[in-house]
DNA sequence: TACGGATGTGTGAACGTGCACACAGTAGGA
DNA sequence: TCCTACTGTGTGCACGTTCACACATCCGTA
């Protein structure tokens, strides 16, 4: 059990020795204030001949900030591999908070072992804030977040949260109302959904949108539920819907990777789209240029929804008042060609 | 410039108080030791009573050790987006340093001011070690590791580096040259490469793999060099291949990304693989099965290449003499239709 | 001469922990 | 009776930093 000692580092006492001053004048040189030119000189001498670096830890420790925020990722293996956006919400929100020179660090919840300890850690001290991405109410985060009131953010507004915590989205239901009704307006008539991950509020928002699309025409029937966003899925599910209606002329799937695994589905159906079938994904992924044809999808803003949610997080920590708790952005939806 | 202080927290000083007890006793009750049972049942109550949370980054100061260790993606642009593996590599890291309770946390170096940013973080005492991804030798990150001696392991290993910090990897260069020599060994007799990302140890090592299968029958001007392991780069050098040599019939592409874009390129062309043309992809990544036809290629241990880098870690963490500086991990070859 | 302000420096305390040490009481054996 | 061992508790210090305060010097002005 006993573990090597790092290696000694020098501190500011190592350096105030070497320069023949005391800590405080050499704290003033790293943090500004009244130095002499010589003793500033012999200072910076000092510093670069016993190779000093700062211990931010110990500052963060005095100062009570660590000028660092955290970006958890609950189910991260669903979200890696079927969610594109992932990635790029990520560094949108890295891009944002390095503006404000805070660091971002990411934790990865896989397993309770996990929660456990991302739980400990967010709660130790080690960041100011944390930026979560699809969590329950009922998760130990959320306790953690709520028991220090750690500034926070949320990545989707999960539907079992009361209104305490900010959070940045998009609108899931308008955005799939909209694109059904085109389906509808371009003359389809025997609409289906592969609807996914309905647990989600992201899931269960979009097929909410279609069916508030379709009004009194909307038709369980056509609707395939399917566990995940991805291509495996998506094949399953238009299978799904071509056995049930073998006329089915429209359908909107989920995700982007849905809607790629359905034009496999439809290919081996000997179906053609968009004439035979128009089919509308969602996300604007990469999967959406490399189909053939080309998807028209609903564009997801991943790297500014990252921005915001830092935005959300710098805000609380400036001690600003939010004025909306909630914020949605908008979601243009591109016509390409599959519908 | 005035933030607004945190909530006052709870401290072992509060409980020890509650409890009217010393702190010392407190202490033991948290880390073992000699306590009566009056004692911890009062301390315990009071621990409960104060909502008591360790400070652990308090704890990492007085221990000199965070249990934490850093994950740095450098050029996380191009990972997260041509790269299918960094996230399986991310969680397979996670999941061992799980299992020895370290909490792994991910940096992502996109910009100048990140790197410096990063290197901050990583010597400022907030973890234990770093595993880092795509480096090179002239990154600051690299500097900071070797003036800290911070345990490190890098994934690949870059090739400008001299032998002093552990790594693990795949045999990029035996593997190109195992698929290689099955092209031959299938009949085919114009083989080309599209090669990618030569700035990086694993495109250069798959290229030299490559040349040395064919041995005396290479020819340059059969590879087509491109930027990136992504899709588009794979339609425009596979484009470029049949321009400078229609009669082309073998093709190894670098990455599975590259090998769906020149499937696309060789559909445009009018030709059919694997009947005019054969060709094997690299990562088994999720592009291998969905395209058509199905792709030959080398599988990566993504999951493992993450774990035996946390192992890395773990074990200069304990102090244990590393047998090896570098592992390669094998790569089986996966054969599909596609060759 | 005395005083106030600007400039420059040193000392002590604190952030919240954990550990070494000192000390006290009890019990058992030589 | 003394020495040792074990249990139980409190105090002081250290980790490396920053900040408040005290103090010291110099200059210009009343």
């Amino acid at each position: 059990m006993s573990r090597p000692q790092p290696p000694k580092r020098a501190t500011v006492h190592d350096i105030a020795a070497a320069a023949g001053v005391s800590r405080g004048t050499v704290s003033r040189v790293l943090n500004g204030g009244y130095v002499s030119a010589e003793a500033r000189a012999a200072i910076e001498a000092a510093i670069t001949e016993v190779g000093y670096v700062p211990n931010t830890a110990a500052r963060a420790l005095k100062m009570r900030r660590s000028e660092a925020v955290a970006f958890v990722a609950l189910e991260p293996h669903s979200l890696f591999l079927d969610d594109p956006n992932i990635g790029s919400i990520m560094l949108g929100a890295n891009a944002e908070l390095s503006l404000a020179d805070h660091q971002m660090v990411s934790l990865v919840v896989e397993s309770g072992r996990d929660m456990e300890r991302v739980a400990r850690y967010l709660s130790g001290g080690f960041v100011d804030g944390a930026i979560v991405v699809s969590a329950r109410a009922h998760d130990p985060i959320i306790q953690v977040i709520g028991d220090l009131r750690l500034p926070a953010a949320f990545v989707g507004h999960p539907p079992d949260l009361d209104g305490t915590i900010p959070y940045v989205g998009i609108d899931n239901a308008g955005s799939a109302r909209e694109v059904t009704t085109r389906l509808v307006a371009t003359g389809r008539r025997r609409i289906g959904m592969i609807a996914a991950a309905l647990d989600r509020d992201s899931g269960s928002d979009r097929l909410a949108g279609f069916r508030a699309a379709l009004g009194p025409h909307f038709d369980a029937g056509l609707v395939a539920e399917v566990p995940h966003y991805d291509y495996g899925s998506g094949v399953k599910g238009m299978r799904l819907l071509l056995e049930r209606d073998p006329a089915i002329d429209g359908v909107f799937a989920a995700s982007d990777a849905i809607a790629a695994g359905a034009l496999e589905a439809l290919r081996e159906a000997g179906r053609s789209v968009p004439s035979d079938v128009g089919i509308v994904g969602f996300d604007d992924s990469t999967w959406a240029v490399r189909t053939q044809p080309q998807l028209s999808t609903v564009h997801q803003p991943a790297k500014e929804i990252g921005a915001v949610a830092a935005q959300l997080i710098l805000h609380q920590l400036r001690g600003e008042q939010l004025e909306t708790l909630g914020r949605l952005l908008p979601t243009p939806v591109i016509w390409r060609d599959s519908a």
